[in-house]
DNA sequence: TTAGTGACCGACT
DNA sequence: CAGTCGGCCACTA
């Protein structure tokens, strides 16, 4: 039996990431745990890997844990993302964005 | 079938 | 503080 459910579980990652709200970003972790997937945050970034170009999907408020983009700096991916969290009103820190203040979903309430 | 890899994460030196 | 090390899961050679 090939696992059929992978495409469930892609579907959920991808459910939940569409909820993050402009302007806020998330994390790989976070998602998966999200998604009903503890655990996944490793595969949450093989399941945005497979969107298509053009996919509507707000992949790029997608982040890691420490608040940084999970590819390597100045490349055309990371160069991507970080202007379409610039467009959003998201800003670095150096290479790094503040998740206590952009993080969703805010359970940070201090 | 085994070993290596990746848009990760947290604990542990 | 930084670097390493397992653990996590699916895919690939």
């Amino acid at each position: 039996m090939t696992t059929e459910n992978t495409v469930e579980k892609q579907q959920a990652i991808w459910s939940v990431v569409r909820q993050i709200p402009s302007g806020k970003v998330c994390t790989y972790g976070k998602v998966a745990e999200l998604a009903g997937l503890p655990g996944y945050s490793r595969y949450v970034g093989y399941a945005l890997k497979q969107l298509s170009k053009d996919s509507q999907l707000p992949w790029h408020r997608v982040i890691n844990s420490r608040g940084m983009i999970s590819f390597p700096v100045g490349s055309e991916r990371y160069l991507t993302q970080r202007q379409r969290l610039l467009d959003e009103s998201i800003y670095f820190d150096r290479q790094r964005v503040n998740l206590r203040q952009f993080l969703w979903p805010d359970e940070n309430h201090r």
